[in-house]
DNA sequence: TTATAAGTTTAGGGTACCCTAAAATGTTAG
DNA sequence: CTAACATTTTAGGGTACCCTAAACTTATAA
């Protein structure tokens, strides 16, 4: 029932979801690879999600997520392509977003990550239907604006 | 000179810089307050950013801030201030805001915000000058689609 | 001025997360 | 089937940041 997982704990469900998701398992080696973390610091990970029921770890063999597990992998992941497509809209560089979106994706209070998610949204929808100009022509007059600036540097 | 600090440096700092702008120089008990922590611990870490050369400080007597010290806490204010307006422009609730810009001022690469800089400029100068309707038009339809959602949940 | 209160410091611990090195287990090629 | 290699686990440490309790310093009020 303990709803609150730390920073970490995030990241290491996340990686084990993505690794899961290509593979079908995740091996210890493998979470290590995405974390950048040595195995042995994953082994000790494991052995406390599984005692939180979040992992389903048995020694040498594979480690998967339970269905607590997954819920929270996937919020965080969705979470994460929020801030990622928000960074974009704001003209953060690519490789800076994908990093930046990592950090964001942590310790924000749900509000604030509505409203994040809803201001995507509106962008989105807006700019994809034909009805309002006056979104296409705001984002392009930041765009402008952005570029006068870098101009200027 | 190594520019990294901690998150946790960094609060201390906005800290220090917060009373001392206040009362002209800051007590462990000051700070204590204002971060939630034990005296104790206040005193550990104003020994480590002494030795840092981030503050002034001597036994039993208050503590200021170095120019360094000084220089990474006014940039940390900064932040905050981006993101807390950059909050409300999203129409998170103020007591929110406060607390997630918090957390957002720490840890993104300087380009991240910068384009969040430039995105609450555009968006309060754009507003300030009569010419570009649209931007008014614009907040006012994030506004309403926001309300909309509300109305549905 | 001196006892008491208020504030500060030290000593000793604790947790979370990370590491290296060595031991244990698993996999595979000959 | 077994030696050599790869992977995983354990054991033992380390750092950052936090705490309590007790000792110490400073401020204040009678």
């Amino acid at each position: 029932m303990n709803k609150y997982v730390s920073r970490k704990v995030e990241d290491y469900l996340k990686a084990v979801y993505e690794v899961v998701g290509n593979k079908g398992y995740a091996r210890i080696k493998d979470i290590s690879k995405v974390l950048g973390v040595k195995p042995s610091t994953v082994v000790e990970m494991m052995r406390k999600l599984s005692e939180q029921g979040l992992v389903i770890y048995e020694k040498y063999s594979g480690v998967t997520l339970t269905s607590s597990g997954r819920e929270i992998a996937e919020a965080v992941k969705k979470r994460h392509d929020t801030f990622r497509r928000f960074l974009e809209i704001i003209l953060v560089p690519e490789n800076i977003a994908v990093k930046d979106a990592h950090v964001l994706e942590h310790q924000l209070d749900p509000k604030t990550i509505l409203q994040f998610t809803r201001f995507v949204e509106f962008i989105t929808q807006a700019s994809a239907t034909e009805r309002p100009k006056f979104i296409k022509r705001w984002i392009e007059e930041f765009r402008n604006y952005c570029r006068r600036k870098d101009i200027t540097l």
